[in-house]
DNA sequence: AACGAGGGTGAGCAAGCGCTTAGAGACCGG
DNA sequence: CCGGTCTCTAAGCGCTTGCTCACCCTCGTT
């Protein structure tokens, strides 16, 4: 969809569609702040410093801290409902896809987790109108993953009493990853995905191969 | 272990440890805070407030509001890990007293999910030599669940290629329920506590009674 | 009746907060 | 060489924060 996400190299740049640079310089600043102390410890103070710009420079370019927050959980949702929506729309068996949706969707949590801890833990702190924009987009992730559990059941690849909640625990446990995963931890972004794509098949009572 | 836990008629009490009932109040007051809003977007008037109390009468009973935070956490984390451990250390297999541990430890985090929410994304809030003793009672919850899955491997009743990865995943599957469960959803605590234990067995594979 | 101890309050301090404003410098079409 | 636009800064405003302090009230004991 966007063309700034990508360099003419192929390989995708984060945050490549904020613009002016100065705006993007205070946007990662506030990713990582965010990520480290949460929203309401962090100061505007801080992640301007942290962008190496004074106070005043943020006010340029956001209205408030909280648009700053919105921006980057729209932001971050919409990629996580790219990916979901990608491997649900994919070939494949109902296990492969769902499988594939765990693997990107886990790795995309532990490669980016300080982003992903912004985008899940700090949902509150947006307000009323912003929160329901993006309670919408996690809807529709939650149906992206239905989507598949439902087509294996009926193709009796999968043995699933209970769908809404199985797949509710399904995207909680992909989400919590962004919680605990550790850059300095054992395992990679890539292991982490493999073992929860292998868990949740053994959760849907996917046959192995 | 504590007295104060049981009322006579013996249904249990929480907090009934914490004395005198204002510093009781306060605390309560503290939790339903802290888990609206998060720990830095409470302020210690509204925690006075809603004990109904005046901001001063807070440090009469604790020094700081970091040691309010530190005393539910310790208190919630003990708890937690004598769920874990009473079920660990039942009769059964370890596939019974894998799914008691998964049903009971689910159960508390839906049931008090506004005090497991304080304990479980709260920790970053702590000063260092607080959390340093919060982490060791984590390491220690992880050590039950994974003592479980040692035994159930070992007996042949699982089979589990990743035992460590497998018991990162149950137990932040469970942790991750006092963030979406909601009271005025459709499951209670009981269901939600079967549906995950039942889950957690076919992650582990275990056969089907 | 006098007393000390301890739980409670009203007022307020120093510091830090989100955000605004006045103006400086860089750039650019004419 | 000018005037307008855009980006950024120094200073600071009004307010809230965590926490303190001087004082009061209610006790059980002597």
């Amino acid at each position: 969809m966007s063309v700034a996400e990508e360099t003419p190299g192929g390989e995708d740049m984060p945050w490549g569609e904020v613009t002016p640079e100065a705006a993007r310089r205070l946007l990662v600043a506030a990713v990582e702040a965010f990520a480290e102390r949460g929203y309401h410890a962090t100061t505007t103070r801080d992640i301007a410093g942290r962008a190496g710009m004074s106070p005043a420079a943020l006010y340029i370019h956001y209205k408030t801290k909280e648009e700053l927050l919105h921006r980057i959980s729209r932001i971050g949702h919409d990629k996580a409902l790219e990916i979901l929506r990608a491997a649900a729309a994919g070939d494949g068996t109902a296990a492969e896809r769902l499988a594939d949706a765990v693997r990107s969707f886990v790795r995309w949590h532990a490669e980016r987790h300080t982003t992903a801890r912004v985008v899940q833990y700090e949902l509150d702190a947006l307000g009323p109108e912003h929160r329901a924009e993006i309670v919408e987009l996690r809807r529709e992730s939650d149906a992206a993953v239905r989507g598949i559990i439902d087509e294996g059941v009926a193709a009796g690849e999968f043995d699933v009493p209970d769908v809404p909640g199985t797949t509710v625990a399904v995207l909680s446990l992909c989400i919590d990853v962004s919680r605990w995963f550790n850059v300095q931890g054992r395992r990679t972004p890539d292991e982490v995905g493999a073992l929860y794509a292998d868990l949740v098949l053994r959760m849907v009572g996917a046959q192995k191969k």
